[in-house]
DNA sequence: CAAGGACTTACGGTATACTGAAAATTCGTC
DNA sequence: GACGAATTTTCAGTATACCGTAAGTCCTTG
């Protein structure tokens, strides 16, 4: 049975959640602030965290880079209210796997939950390699026979929403999405660019994608 | 865009329901009894039924289950006002795939609608074969003998809406809706030319089909 | 055999993707 | 906070694949 650290400070909410959660077959339990979470972070182990931004003593922010600053490689998912708040955490300073906002339905965050979990199983498989190249999920950084090439960390995520899809067809949108993050909006265009970007990145000839493939009127395929 | 049918007696739900959907980006038809409900549920393919239990003439359990039987696999929603009605539904014995129950939010609606969608499309991921064509609708590609045919996106979409169709007659008026999307006008011409084109690609005798029929003064129908 | 419908081919206009560069934004450092 | 560097987004130009139209031929049906 998964474990889930709940980490609110408004017992309406986290009573709210764990009754939700429980009833769906997950073990749950509380922690009501920065401290408590951290501590309880460390002592045990997790399959999922849920953390509020909003707590008393540490904020949401500082206990997910506490905890990764610890070791802990636990998947967490930022609760936040404002989509502002939420644009920082996939800058991946802090660690954060996921968000969601508020207001969010209990589906909504259960669908979340699952996705992060299937996700984090695949990654730590560790590193992915096609062609000449290795993806490093650990470290963050491709390797091309060996030698580490320079990518943006948004390359990075954009080749891993790749990965993780690979053999599918990703519209811009689908793309947009799960690289930049929920509740983002902007012009198609930008996609081809980084799209562009990447091919010359790890492509051998990128005017003839070997991998990272256009479909036209539909979006990009990576076969690797 | 997503087309839903909605069978509603009441015309206060119905239009309100109608007026929610369609602000959201959905393509909505309403039926108002559960004869029109049986009709156009078999003569039109639809993304989502939503299917009120209480209707006139035939109730909801009949049309579900009357749809079924006639081969109409579109994901079907009851709409029920008690919990113990709604225990019926699960035993699956009519066929539908999701309820809700009265009152509901537009917004719970909206998801349930986009859950039951998303496990449509998980479930009918994968490949569709025919002959010696498989049709990959993950990779939006369709092999031949394992090799990838070079087909367009607007013959993809043609193609898969035969196969969601499949052994019933179109017309050109059906598929233009479909495979190129509603509000769209065009000569019944520009069908056969794709329909033609799609031959050549997938038949191995293109003049003499095995599986896109015409039907003479009616459109086209897929044997597959 | 006449007529309407379906098949087939060809072609011009248009939408789409590629590409490079410039503008805007973000980030790190002092 | 302010500056410079890096990153990200926008934009414009170009090439090309695709689509819809049209016109002619073939087939089917009454």
């Amino acid at each position: 049975m998964a474990r889930i650290l709940i980490v609110e400070d408004e017992p309406d909410i986290a009573l709210g959640l764990e009754e939700d959660l429980t009833r769906h077959g997950y073990d749950v339990e509380v922690a009501r602030d920065g401290d408590a979470a951290v501590r309880r972070g460390r002592e045990q182990t997790w399959d999922v965290i849920l953390l509020d931004v909003m707590l008393p003593l540490r904020d949401g922010f500082e206990v997910c880079r506490a905890l990764r600053g610890a070791g802990v490689r636990t998947p967490i998912i930022l609760l936040t209210a404002k989509t502002q708040e939420a644009e920082k955490i996939l800058g991946l300073e802090f660690g954060a796997d996921d968000y969601v906002t508020k207001p969010f339905s209990a589906n909504e965050l259960r669908a979340r939950i699952k996705a992060v979990r299937r996700r984090f199983e695949e990654d730590s498989a560790g590193v992915y390699r096609f062609g000449d190249c290795e993806v490093d999920f650990d470290r963050a950084e491709i390797r091309r026979g060996g030698r580490p090439v320079d990518v943006t960390a948004l390359e990075f995520r954009l080749l891993r929403t790749f990965i993780r899809g690979r053999g599918r067809v990703l519209t811009r949108e689908q793309l947009i999405q799960q690289a930049w993050g929920p509740d983002t909006y902007l012009g198609d265009r930008v996609v081809d660019t980084h799209i562009l970007n990447l091919r010359k990145k790890i492509e051998l000839a990128p005017s003839r994608p070997e991998f990272l493939h256009s479909v036209r009127g539909i979006g990009y395929r990576f076969d690797g």
